[in-house]
DNA sequence: CCGTACACGTATACACTGTAGACCCATGAG
DNA sequence: CTCATGGGTCTACAGTGTATACGTGTACGG
């Protein structure tokens, strides 16, 4: 059961860890294996193929944190979005790679139905849990995927330069806002706040139909 | 002030809309618009360059939408986030470049004013505003971006064979909600009854500061 | 022991990609 | 007339993923 396989993808993992996915080529990684491209082929179809089996592993790592039946539900649910954002601040280039394929790994599957079960014990209805999964899931990965793919970064300009771009009388809320702005966002408290705002959501969504 | 660079911004979304993201690459673009590669460097500077000036162009058509101050604000929210939906259903490709870049361009940043303002009128502190302008527009932005790379589509396995991996005992939620999860679901009344959510957790974030 | 099948690896080649550098030429200004 | 400049071309380089054909060691059935 070649062990090969799982050589291969750490060494993926390793190269897009430390130079960024792009540099995850079937010719470097070939190298860094110790052998020739080609020779990848047999333990991989295709390069999309080696992309989906990292973010299976990255999704496997990241699994056991909601597993714990023993804690409430919402703290389950706390448990597994920080794991999320944990995995895609350690690998930033995954986190692009989450919305590209549906959950269809075996793992993946794990995952949606911790999160179905918290749901259902938060008293959600049935009929609703399905679309407030995808709901929930959507807004994880999006933080995650936006504090990695640098959305919430200042870039190029800091907020004032920004702004400057335009007449001010053309922005009134970023001017009626503007010292908020300025303050340096600590996107850890940030997310925690957002991860306490949908839990409220889901609880009147449970509390709107009181079955169970 | 060459209109020809606009002539190539309309062949690369034409390539885009036509054969996907994946096909605009600059010798296409340059065979569409009767040129030689090398010439569009001319116009623009570099290849990522012209894929942020085409999502500056779509964030652009976008604008309007948001912008027609007579309506309440919850309406004006809604009617952006519609649009955002809509030009990434028309455009899939756009999806994953609105993650990448933060919002540099004047139109961008406009956006987001609108998004500023429409909270400050729902009467949500100005301390909370940023925040909640983040956490909404991750939320669309994850929407439109999961529904166009399919991340909401069955994939190869219908839910079924998907469920079919793992022991059902592995999967008490999904086993639970199985009548539900066959269903065909319809991604347009999905994402209104998220809306409305999500307006909501704006409302109450209103209240719980009754200032204003 | 022999032959054969198979897993694994290699070598070569093709069709692409973005883009650096040198050159060319028409138009308009001084 | 001269000269600069904006636009365009050609060539070339260093990459990319991967199809095809070919080798080779190891295991196993006869």
């Amino acid at each position: 059961m070649s062990g090969r396989r799982e050589e291969i993808l750490d060494a993926a993992l390793a190269i897009a860890d430390e130079r960024g996915l792009d540099a995850v080529s079937m010719r470097a990684l070939a190298e860094r294996v110790g052998v020739t491209p080609m020779a990848l082929y047999r333990h991989v179809k295709d390069k999309s193929a080696l992309l989906d089996a990292l973010v299976g592993r990255l999704l496997a790592a990241l699994l056991p944190s909601g597993a714990r039946r023993d804690e409430p539900w919402a703290e389950r649910l706390r448990a597994l979005a920080r794991a999320c954002r944990q995995v895609t601040q350690r690998h930033p280039w995954a986190a692009q790679l989450l919305f590209s394929r549906p959950a269809v790994t075996p793992d993946a599957v794990r995952a949606v139905d911790i999160i179905y079960t918290a749901l259902l014990e938060a008293g959600v209805p049935e009929s609703e849990v399905p679309r407030l999964e995808r709901l929930v899931s959507t807004f994880v990965i999006g933080f995650a995927a936006s504090e990695a793919a640098g959305r919430f970064a200042p870039g190029p300009l800091d907020p004032r330069g920004r702004r400057g771009q335009l007449p001010q009388s053309a922005l009134p809320g970023h001017s009626r806002l503007a010292p908020w702005l300025d303050l340096p966002l600590d996107l850890g408290a940030e997310f925690e706040a957002d991860l306490e705002d949908i839990l409220h959501m889901v609880e009147t969504a449970a509390r709107k139909h009181p079955r169970v």
